[in-house]
DNA sequence: AAATAAACCTAGTATGTTACTAGGAATGGA
DNA sequence: TCCATTCCTAGTAACATACTAGGTTTATTT
């Protein structure tokens, strides 16, 4: 089960996408749009800043801006940073695995694809794909 | 994360399937091969009994049965019996989806995406399958 | 019939995690 | 100087996890 920093991060990153055009987007926006409370959607995008993933501007008028193109976020980036690790058991969380019955394990190398397939789908859609399906569904034909 | 009883309950079903051989395999062989201690086995094995995965035989020299071949059990299933659900989020857990922001969120067939690939893994994989895995790794081929 | 070994059942519990709220300090534009 | 914003730390109620403990029932073996 993905934890609410995990999957509030996330629509907090499609929301910066969506709505910044290049300007700072502040968190009493982003939380009125999403409806989740600021004082915990602060300590949400702080675990994003300071993982390099947004920047920030202080003072009046600040807010937050994507550090870099919309396609060049992988969503599991995002996820990573949030949640710590997307790793579905610990013995996995760590190379070389370091649990002792790792070699006469009867599981582990089902848990290993079980990973591998999360981290595929993951990787495999970035920022830019969920910011287009939101434009899309905002009715903003952003192909004109 | 996947919990112990997850993990535990498909080690537990590989072992009994790798071990009986329509004979009854009893707890304390199972805590043993699997080094689980067998007070919580007992809880893990009582969901499995409960979820008509597993049949269980009572008094001196009892233990438990596999309810079905091998090859009939998804992984999915097992997982599903101990975990309770497989979803990533709360809002996927019960159809209809009854979340207010169902319809805006924008974020929502991403997750779904993401259960389906995970349900597609696990149902995908069968406990012959799995049993096969430690046969070989114990040496035995199975194939003569 | 008694001993034994197994499944079965319920309760308790220490520890950690989650999902927040609260209060204020620092920053910088108007 | 005001004010809106980010930033930082602490606290906390509720819940989940990962067990342990103690006993009861069942049925085979001796």
């Amino acid at each position: 089960m993905i934890s609410t920093k995990g999957r509030y991060a996330l629509r907090l990153m499609v929301d910066i996408a969506t709505y910044s055009n290049g300007n700072v987007v502040s968190l009493k926006d982003i939380s009125k749009r999403e409806e989740i409370s600021m004082k915990y959607l602060e300590q949400v995008v702080s675990l994003l800043t300071r993982g390099g993933l947004l920047l920030s501007v202080r003072g009046n008028n600040g807010g937050y801006l994507l550090a870099k193109d919309p396609k060049d976020y992988r969503v599991g980036d995002i996820l990573r940073v949030a949640e710590g690790s997307l790793a579905p058991i610990n013995c996995l969380q760590c190379e070389p695995n370091i649990c002792s019955r790792a070699s006469t394990c009867s599981t582990l190398d089902f848990w290993k694809g079980y990973y591998k397939v999360i981290t595929d789908y993951v990787d495999g859609i970035t920022l830019e794909e969920l910011k287009n399906q939101e434009l899309e569904r905002l009715g903003y034909d952003y192909n004109i």
